[in-house]
DNA sequence: GGAATCTCTTGATCTAAATCAAATACCGTG
DNA sequence: CACGGTATTTGATTTAGATCAAGAGATTCC
């Protein structure tokens, strides 16, 4: 599990100078961060973590999506959030945790850095606004989980489907002729893994909606052509 | 709003050394914290900070609870935790936001302490194991909060009451007469804001178990008498 | 290129829980 | 202690969405 691979070629510095958590970081100091990372590639649908296990690295998504997942007794899935390119995950020990809490995996082919967990106290204390940057996306997240425990509590299975796609065309959303598309491959089941309903019912209210003409969807695909009209229907105010 | 105002009799420094946050600290260092702290009573069902207000202050409860809250555009009133005695709320600064993100009720009569925010980083620099105790709350709230999307996406809701309940008693359950009572005054509307149903649910739920001899009930108060044979509801495996 | 495997669609049926509707119990207070 | 406001209980009805069931396309793999 996690294995971690030193790079072939040397990483280039650009790659981390533009990420909120090394954003006021010199270049020296980015080549250090470089150096004791070790980058990988992996296919589509592999785990990177998994949930319960020794916490013994934190990552940070260069290329790609990783899904965040748990998994009940049961063996049913839900899936906590999307991380999008360019976020540390796995950064347990920022939340005093010394397991991962939740299990990671590609939802799409993805470059990941990644260093040993003992570092972690190093770069908050070395590094200006590593701590800082970081804390304010787990604020993010944080807020994320908040809405949808609300949407979860209070919306039907229609709103909260609209908001799930919605969340991912703007964190992940991809212009094509006359929409945005959601670029990474998602499946009915996917959706309904992350709203707490079945694939059945996404299937149904997808159909509904193109029908409607406010989105159009293949085989792990989905573009959605009338944003805003989807966003009406999550019952937003105003 | 968020009024605060000076005590009337000098606060003591044993209020705050067995806290997790300022356990490490000396007794000159917590005399130092308090002495800027401004302690409050608030009754009963008093708004402590509102959902997207300025956050220019953060908070510790010392005595009672308090309730974080969100409100949908519809008037329908989310619970999203309670807060423990003993632990720091309204931390907004802690996870990058200047507004707070929830709206905080006390759920009892409550004595709270409280900081102007700018002296949160003051306190993440000079205090050894401030941040660290502080972080590892904000993980356990987040694995709380992971825990009731993974329920609401899987669970019955006869299963989520019982969830909820037990959380309740393991956080702020006192012994009574065979059994352990929920300390602060909790109606059938409550665990439904918790649960996301309804109070019809929530009471049928409790009057069947009532019947079984699991729980015992009466106005704003539940006392469990059988918590084993609940976690047995809740579905949990071993 | 055909078999096996995913993924998606759609109809029919069923059911958990919401909603609707009243009645009842409880509590503080003037 | 009677009154008004809050909580709670319980029955009847309705319904959103799950479950059951079956087929049809895509894709991948021999």
């Amino acid at each position: 599990m996690t294995a971690a691979r030193k790079p072939y070629v040397r990483l280039d510095e650009s790659l981390l100078t533009d990420l909120p958590p090394f954003s006021k970081l010199s270049a020296r100091e980015i080549r250090e961060i470089l150096d004791q990372a070790s980058s990988r590639r992996y296919d589509e649908g592999v785990t990177v973590f998994e949930e319960g296990f020794d916490a013994g690295r934190f990552f940070l998504l260069l290329d790609g999506y990783v899904r965040v997942v748990r998994i009940t007794p049961e063996g049913e899935q839900v899936i906590a959030l999307h991380i999008p390119t360019g976020q540390l995950f796995g950064i347990a020990k920022a939340l005093g945790h010394d397991t991962y809490p939740a299990t990671a995996i590609t939802a799409a082919e993805s470059i990941v850095l990644s260093w040993p967990m003992h570092l972690w106290d190093d770069f908050v204390a070395r590094y200006d606004g590593f701590a800082t940057e970081t804390y304010k996306t787990v604020g993010t997240r944080m807020k994320d989980m908040n809405n949808r425990v609300v949407e979860m509590a209070t919306q039907q299975v229609e709103q909260r489907i609209a908001c799930a796609i919605l969340r991912l065309i703007n964190q992940t959303g991809r212009k094509v002729d006359g929409g945005i598309e959601i670029d990474f491959p998602i499946t009915r089941q996917d959706l309904s893994e992350m709203t707490g309903t079945t694939l059945h019912t996404v299937s149904r209210m997808l159909s509904a909606w193109e029908k409607q003409g406010l989105v159009s969807s293949a085989r792990k695909r989905i573009t959605v052509l009338k944003a805003h009209e989807l966003v009406l229907l999550t019952g937003a105010r105003g």
